[in-house]
DNA sequence: TAATTATTGAACACAGTGTTCACTATGAGC
DNA sequence: GCTCATAGTGAACACTGTGTTCAATAATTA
């Protein structure tokens, strides 16, 4: 089946395959989707796919797989905190960066997210978002790890889950709101919590 | 094709496929749910699962549909806000309510949450959320609405996104942390946001 | 009981799947 | 450039599931 090969015919029918197969998840349904559709809009034999992939739901997996990658490679080893301080701008300035890096990559998100019937494209999203956050937050040796270590499950499960909904809200609204917009109004809801941010006595 | 019927053969069919197809679900991917497997489960002619549902698709938007409606019916007309101050009491109680209405209904739950490949669920709950998240929020006359009519619109994206997230961990945790435990820290991500939440000096 | 209608099961054409095979074409490496 | 290895082709194959039909049967209603 599949190993890496340096061959330029195989690099070009999977960059095709994958090429094609993120335009067609533009316009239909990926249940709609057949193996022959893909092939011929590639432009390859139907048979050749098989050569690539086991069928389509591996397609996807590896398209999905590959897409993140590159978006969790964003989330560099930076520091958003200073000895237990929030660094406003940093925070700032990595959700913008992130946001950024959406909008570069809109043909891939739009697809996922938008294709009604993706399988776990959210969840997959989510369980690589919340890794990197644990993964960050663990380095931080906060109090609350001693004092409330359920509290240190929730929340960034919480937080994680929430931008996941965010950003596909964002996409919905054709990403016309600006990075800065976005960014600033995240920092207010994780400072001040989502009741003070709408406004509200607490 | 479907209409609401009195007659007993319909009811019971209809309860017969409802029933077998979560528990299916329970078992087995939806993908490779066919429609013979869900008729001869429900000891039903292929054939007559047609005259009720036009595909296994059909069946799942039905079935997901009644589950979140009376989900949705739930989050019933109360106010967690006295004069645009929050009743601490009152979130806190709707939080455990809620939680204990997704206990109860655990199998429709675990059905849609963990079957790898059930279209749209989430986003579904989410949307259904959002809507009367929405609707609360917009009876309530706060000052944010003129001042930043942006932060009105993504703080309850946020929030309901963020739920179904923390739900579905939930869940994965076999239910078995307390509704007042989880009703406590989301009060606390509310109220004092997800860095203060994490003892983060802000 | 009679009339109605839901269910049955078998048959149908159809579409997509994943595999195979001999043949062709195209890149890799000398 | 030439040669060898191998990727791609396209047609054929059996197979599974789909959604529909139809006459016969069963259950429900009134």
């Amino acid at each position: 089946m599949v190993s890496e090969s340096t061959d330029l015919r195989v690099i070009k029918t999977r960059a095709a395959i994958e090429m094609t197969f993120l335009d067609l998840l533009l316009q239909k349904k990926f249940n709609a989707l057949t193996v022959k559709d893909i092939a011929s809009a590639a432009r390859i034999g139907r048979g050749t796919f098989y050569l690539h992939f086991l069928d389509k739901y591996d397609l996807l997996e590896k398209v999905i797989d590959e897409g993140l990658n590159e978006t969790v490679e964003r989330f560099h080893p930076r520091t958003y905190f200073v000895d237990g301080k929030v660094s406003f701008d940093r925070i700032t300035g990595f959700v913008q960066t992130m946001f950024r890096h959406f909008k570069k990559n809109d043909r891939f998100f739009r697809a996922m997210f938008f294709n009604e019937d993706i399988p776990m494209f959210r969840q997959r999203m989510q369980e690589r978002f919340l890794s990197k956050f644990q993964q960050e937050i663990g380095q931080m040796n906060l109090p609350v790890i001693e004092k409330d270590p359920l509290m240190l499950k929730i929340m960034p499960i919480f937080v994680s889950s929430a931008m996941i909904g965010l950003l596909s809200w964002w996409f919905e609204q054709q990403a016309k709101i600006s990075e800065e917009e976005i960014a600033r109004r995240i920092l207010v809801i994780m400072t001040q919590g989502p009741l003070r941010a709408l406004g509200l006595d607490v």
